[in-house]
DNA sequence: CTCCTCATGTAATTAGTTACATGATTTA
DNA sequence: TAAATCATGTAACTAATTACATGAGGAG
């Protein structure tokens, strides 16, 4: 989904500043499931204007740039509509670097493996403890839907962590493994524990 | 993560080519959580080969390419175990249109929402189905960790739009929701139904 | 007879990220 | 006094995706 469409998306929620519009996908309703940052909004935003989907009314503001408040037009109403109902949704996309290093945690020292879990555990309890202080009253039914869907999401893997994430490492120091096989051993793995028999 | 550590992974499971090693993160082990084309594997690999990273053993097909095995050295063994101990991996980053989307329910035809709902739920049914023919004893002590856990996250979002799926579309159909403020109903919304009392 | 799998690779396009540039106010 | 928040935007860089190019064999 281009940053055109998640910007109209955005202000279909009302009109929002460029910076504002980055807060809802970091924080806000939409937190978590579309990263998108300043380069990709600012721009966005510029040609949204230019096709005439938004308009922007500036709000002088003392010691910093002025405000722009965009606003859809409802050629942009009509335009998030149409791609809403028509185009086919892009499958999702998941990119997780602490999955794929757990995935290859006999590489590692075992304390090293401990560490990237906890800390990835840490990382989910914090996202659904800042989502407990989230009104969904305040939500529209679909932000609500979504909003519960993360939860869940945010809960199965703190849950899963919290019943497989012991065994794990204790596997790890007993040297109780499965060592991928491409690995031979023939570089300087010093702190990694070898299989039993080996 | 760069395509190269992620072929180094990759190649830590035994040598392979090319095009194995895009099945391993598109059904194999690496399934759903990195994905990676073509066209980020073949020039990393001749990246690694000139490196020195890994070696490349070419058999001949009949009728098709050279099959090119790759396989790590120690050096790539090195720089693999180098990179999972000292790098800090990224944040997750979690791409969905249909969450987006479905995040605007109440600016789609409900009957439009109920297909993106359904076709949703299903492909994490069947994402489900395919790992269940996987033999977890096949797998590294890693792989079968994030392999559950990502069973826990695919059984966790098909239960959510089970239990909560139908309420939705029910909402939106009687109309009783909170629509998106930005939204004045002056584009060409004919199917939308309105919030009563409006 | 068409589509899918196998099999590699390059080139062009597109998009996203990061760094730079500026600067006042508030909080710790 | 350092860091975070608010606030915008451009330029450079990096990376991924898509299309192109080739082609046999097997399944439906």
């Amino acid at each position: 989904m281009d940053a055109k469409t998640l910007c109209l998306g955005a202000l279909a929620h009302g009109p929002a500043s460029g910076y504002e519009i980055r807060k809802m996908f970091e924080e806000g309703a939409y937190a978590g499931f579309h990263p998108i940052g300043f380069g990709s909004i600012y721009p966005a935003l510029t040609a949204l204007l230019a096709e005439g989907l938004v308009d922007c009314h500036e709000e002088p503001q003392a010691g910093r740039p002025d405000k722009k408040v965009y606003r859809l037009t409802p050629q942009g109403e009509a335009a998030l509509v149409k791609t809403l109902s028509s185009n086919q949704p892009a499958e999702d996309k998941y990119k997780s670097d602490t999955l794929f290093m757990l995935s290859l945690a006999e590489v590692m020292d075992p304390a090293r493996v401990d560490r990237l879990l906890r800390d990835y555990r840490d990382l989910k309890v914090n996202q659904l403890n800042h989502m407990a202080e989230c009104d969904p009253a305040k939500m529209t039914t679909g932000q609500r839907f979504i909003f519960g869907l993360g939860q869940a999401v945010y809960s199965a893997i703190a849950t899963y962590i919290d019943n497989n994430g012991d065994a794990l490492i204790e596997a790890l120091e007993r040297g109780d493994y499965h060592a991928p096989p491409g690995l031979r051993g023939t570089s300087e793995r010093t702190t990694t524990v070898r299989k039993a028999g080996e």
